[in-house]
RNA sequence: CGGGAAGUGGCCCAAUGGCUAGGGUACUUGGUUUGGGACCAAGUGGUUGUGGGUUCGAAUCCCACCUUCCCGACCA
């Protein structure tokens, strides 16, 4: 990425608040011109939208990676014939989007890509010296919600990432598991959520453990119950096992999803491999599942105030807005992001023929977690005036002050 | 799928049976501004969600459908 001019960007904020939004995220994403409704359920992604996407996809990438497991790419459309191998066809009917090609095949659009992951492994992996690895995609899925809710919270067409691990054994997959419990932390603290993470029902997707990764929402879906006395969640409403205390029921968004499948797929689908005594034996599976585009809403949620998103450093699709208010320094602001493009810092150069109020409203709106000021103090004394967008806190900077504030704070991110 | 609310220029709204459907904002043009959505002027843009009905006359009343939102059911 590197420096964009705000007056050549695809970037049209609204002043009003659209009728439609649902709730604070869903608000700023449609006036802050990161996202389009085509119909219920159905967005696309506009630049800026694209841009948090990216950084979000780029941490899982991250973490996934170095949890080692690799990336590829599933196809979105899938054969029926997959679904009945696992009886599947029946249990996700209601939110399969299904059709009839040309040559009469029924195929549907994934909502899931359990079978067709399995049916990879199934042709690759035949000995137990292949064992044991773990494969992600970031893709979109297709579910035919019955109703679409909360903007991205909900939606008939998302973004997910979604992993599978293969072992030969339970123990193998309790490692795995692991790993990817870890993985998962990882990655929702550097998103710059406050997440709780408790056990959960395996449903439709069987399997014995599960584990859910939930943030703190009021358009959250799910529902635990908080302990104030002790800071515990909890599934079922009771008095606080630990210290007795009464607890209250909190609206929760679920961003990510972990599940022990053991050999539910890999028995139905036929993906076997000879153990190290000549035995054919079922891989044993677990799957990991990430909400990408519902974590924009997710982060969001938290971290918002009057005049629009407050993004995370490493989340925000421009680390920095610069506002530029005397046209003869406009030269003078685009070198300057040329030298912060050179230290990873992306920057959003509001260089628009209008009135200082409506750059400093765009900016809170759009949400860098910094914005810098060149105007008349910097003709005056050379000194940037930044605003830290989460406290409001107003510093005079020289730019080489300023660049070393910036580097600062991107060490402390890494 | 059950219950509720709402559909009027791109966006937010007004007009409750009666003149050519208004205003704000956005957009275009000209001018003045320029540190918190500034001002003046002139413009572009509407078969009032769709179809039917009642009426001399419908954005307005009635019926059906469509769409959107909310609550619920469902939810990997």
């Amino acid at each position: 990425m590197s420096y964009s001019l705000f007056s050549k960007s695809f970037i049209f904020t609204a002043r009003e608040d659209p009728k439609a939004a649902e709730c604070d995220s869903q608000r700023f994403l449609l006036k802050g011109c990161y996202l389009f409704m085509l119909s219920s359920g159905i967005y696309s992604y506009l630049p800026l939208g694209r841009r948090v996407l990216e950084k979000i996809s780029m941490i899982i990438r991250k973490h996934m990676n170095s949890a080692g497991a690799q990336e590829l790419l599933m196809s979105a459309l899938q054969p029926i014939e997959i679904w009945k191998k696992t009886g599947r066809d029946k249990i996700l009917e209601e939110v399969m989007f299904k059709f009839i090609d040309r040559k009469k095949r029924t195929l549907c659009l994934g909502p899931t890509h359990e079978e067709v992951i399995t049916e990879i492994v199934r042709k690759y992996a035949s000995s137990y010296k292949q064992l044991p690895f773990t494969l992600y995609q970031i893709q979109t899925k297709f579910r035919d919600e019955p109703r679409p809710r909360f903007g991205l919270v909900r939606s008939c067409e998302f973004i997910m990432k979604d992993a599978y691990s293969f072992d030969g054994d339970e123990e193998g997959l309790n490692v795995s598991y692991e790993k990817m419990l870890k993985a998962y932390r990882s990655i929702f603290t550097e998103c710059g959520l406050q997440f709780v993470m408790t056990e959960a029902d395996s449903g439709a997707m069987g399997g014995s453990v599960s584990h859910e990764f939930l943030v703190l929402s009021p358009v959250g879906e799910d529902i635990l119950f908080y302990c104030r006395g002790c800071g515990h969640y909890y599934r079922q409403e009771q008095d606080c096992p630990q210290c007795k205390s009464k607890t209250e029921e909190k609206r929760m968004i679920e961003v990510g999803h972990i599940f022990k499948l053991g050999t539910k797929y890999s028995a139905a689908q036929n993906a076997v491999f000879l153990d190290r005594q000549g035995q054919r034996r079922p891989v044993v599976m677990g799957c990991y599942g990430i909400g990408v585009s519902r974590l924009l809403p997710a982060i969001i949620e938290q971290n918002f105030d009057a005049k629009g998103i407050i993004w995370p450093e490493a989340i925000s699709p421009f680390d920095l807005t610069l506002i530029v208010l005397d046209e003869s320094l406009l030269n003078e602001a685009i070198s300057f992001a040329q030298i912060l493009e050179r230290e990873d810092i992306d920057t959003l150069i509001d260089d628009r023929n209008d009135n200082a109020g409506v750059k400093f409203n765009d900016a809170g709106l759009i949400g860098s977690p910094y914005t810098a000021i060149m105007g008349k103090n910097y003709l005056h004394d050379g000194k940037i005036e930044v605003e830290v967008r989460k406290t409001k806190e107003r510093i005079s900077l020289s730019k080489e002050e300023f660049i070393n504030f910036l580097k600062e704070k991107n060490n402390e991110k890494k």
